[in-house]
DNA sequence: GGATCGCTTGACGTTAACGTAATGTAACGT
DNA sequence: ACGTTACATTACGTTAACGTCAAGCGATCC
């Protein structure tokens, strides 16, 4: 920790339960940019919130690539409004399919929550069944 | 569409947009159970229904091996009562997992919303500069 | 000053989830 | 009888997302 608040790659690791290989993976791929110092890595602040959103992505199932593209959406300069004004729509966009997503989600949840009743009342039958 | 109403695998391919290779590949991997007539395959009302509970599963990021556990689940006999309370708990289980990411989900919904009022924002403010 | 520790950079290996190409056969129209 | 269509099997290829292994550098501990 040599500076403000970096983590080293060991720190990151240990915190958001990744190995170093992914995280220099992840790089590679453009979607961590941290500091070096020499030859370590820092990872700040916003890398950190970065990783966050990235591990979040892949849990909902998007691609690293997907991820990369909505990274970008999030720190663009807004200088040129043609640039903004496509930046928005795509984030209407993936907001209407993750909000699709949620929908469907409950409607599975739901679903699962049913068959549990179900296998709870076949379960208290066969005890009842075994108790005679 | 020999019997009462099974499809075969083109009406398959076209109602849920997947190629024949992929429901090939997941009889293959046991997730499907499609019946023969001869040398064709004849997929019934059970084998449609799995096949929406797989194509769900993915869009949530679950594996195929995931989702084979999942299935095998919906179909069990629940002969003996050890099995039968195995199942309950891995269903359990996974519920509360999908409710933790709806959760998650929300609160991604949530920060996007936040993310989109803010570029609305500046893209107002962008164009009040260009008016003047 | 040598060993260890933590990090680095390649480079090749691995697994999941299919794609694709080659080849074969059963039914069907003409 | 013959060609086309629709399906089949077999097998090798591909991409994403890392794991793993080898070899080296820089600071620290003894």
């Amino acid at each position: 920790m040599t500076d403000a608040d970096s983590f080293s790659i060991r720190q990151m690791c240990d915190t958001y339960s990744v190995t170093p290989r992914t995280l220099r993976f992840y790089e590679q791929k453009e979607l961590l940019f941290p500091v070096r110092l020499g030859t370590q890595r820092l990872y700040g602040k916003r890398e950190r919130t970065r990783l966050h959103l990235i591990l979040r992505g892949k849990r909902f199932g998007f691609s690293l690539e997907d991820i990369r593209q909505l990274l970008d959406m999030y720190d663009r300069d807004g200088s040129n409004e043609a640039q903004l004004v496509r930046t928005y729509d795509l984030a209407q966009d993936r907001l209407a399919r993750m909000e699709a997503q949620r929908a469907e989600l409950d409607e599975a949840i739901s679903e699962l929550r049913d068959q549990l009743a179900q296998g709870a009342d076949l379960l208290a039958r066969h005890r009842a069944v075994a108790a005679e």
